[in-house]
DNA sequence: TATTGAGAATTGTTGAACAATATCTTAGCC
DNA sequence: GGCTAAGATATTGTTCAACAATTCTCAATA
């Protein structure tokens, strides 16, 4: 056993968020969770710390901890730092390695045989590994942790995207387009290109989540 | 009791580890410091917790919790991050409001005070506050708290620096000079400037790190 | 010297008890 | 009827001690 049981449990809880299982503002109870579990609740409140850690679930004093709501806001910051940490990877580009660079490539590659084959789910797996190895040109450790904690919280947001492929078809030529301007060495033209890409997808889920609100009124 | 006896036992660690009475790499071990401080092993592990959240302390599965070891490679993973948030920060200060920007200015200017005072303790706080001002430009909350973080692990790797004199006094004309590019709007310039005047507080850092390693051997 | 295995030391997990807080219920009032 | 307030109930917060699982120590052995 080489995962601690707040790990695995943690590990349970998340499937079931990214799942859909649990909806965003579900309020996870210790003792029905606990038992339903079969672990006790000092447990169970350590593998919520390791979710919260995650951003995944928010904790509220005396209140418990529920399944995070990544309203407008959120998405708004989120797209500001990924753009902090994007342009970041695209300047260290020309000096990054050979194996990165690639990592970006493949990703863009994989995408379109995703899209070719009408796996829509997968296109959106392969544009996040995409922007991750954006950003992860910098060879930088911590801006990779941090990159994948934002691509968790986005994920929950996309719950509420009604169409895979509706959002992401318009972005396959996009990040094909982008990646000849990196491999030609264009990288100021690559910058600029990439903050309007990463402002058009935030307007894009913007709108889903506004529409989503309007339903439920 | 507005404080869980966690969060006092927390902080009785961070005074202890921050004054250098608990030096990186040290062990803590749960039996031996419960009954020095009187808490039983869970109250314990609970402070463990939070420290581990503010990167003070690491924790190893089956193995305990000890000081963190803030090496070479660390310190420059960190400025690696830095550079990406607070260059976010300068391309963003167009665009930021009024208070954000004074916080800048107002940070240099109470380092330039404390200079003056001979306060160089103090001179260090007002830096730190100067970088976080930079990276708060960006208006994210998310930067923010990135941005203390790393600013939290960076003073583990301080306590190396022999002089704080000798290593804030050239940054302070640096500091000025820099804001004022701000205030003409040179951000182009200001970027640049903020890339080598980081790199070159890196190299500083490495260089006394370095030292020390050579002394301990 | 390197290895191995039993025992010691340490951390991981649990369940329980009690305290503090929030939520729900109900009785009384306007 | 609708509203407020007091009390009852349920849930989370904190602490503890005991047991399980893992790692570490160190002598014995090849």
């Amino acid at each position: 056993m080489t995962l601690s049981t707040a790990q695995r449990v943690a590990g349970v809880l998340r499937d079931r968020i990214e799942g859909g299982g649990l909806p965003p503002g579900t309020r996870l109870s210790e003792e029905a969770l606990g038992r339903d579990l079969g672990v006790s609740r000092n447990t169970l409140r350590e593998a919520f710390r390791l979710l919260v850690h995650e951003s995944l679930v928010v904790h509220r004093l005396n209140r418990g901890v529920f399944v995070r709501v990544v309203d407008a806001a959120d998405v708004t910051d989120i797209y500001r730092v990924r753009t902090a940490l994007e342009c970041a990877g695209v300047r260290a580009a020309a000096g990054a390695g050979r194996p990165l660079r690639e990592a970006v490539t493949a990703a863009v590659d994989e995408g379109e045989r995703a899209a070719a084959g009408g796996d829509w789910q997968e296109v959106g797996s392969a544009d996040l590994r995409f922007h991750r190895a954006l950003a992860a040109l910098s060879g930088s450790p911590r801006i990779d942790a941090a990159m994948d904690r934002l691509l968790a919280e986005l994920r929950l947001a996309f719950h509420a995207m009604p169409s895979a492929r509706r959002f992401h078809e318009p972005f396959l030529a996009r990040n094909r387009a982008f990646v000849r301007l990196l491999e030609d060495g264009e990288y100021a033209t690559a910058e600029r290109e990439l903050t309007t890409y990463l402002d058009d997808a935030l307007k894009l889920i913007l709108g889903a989540l506004r529409e989503r609100e309007e339903e439920n009124t």
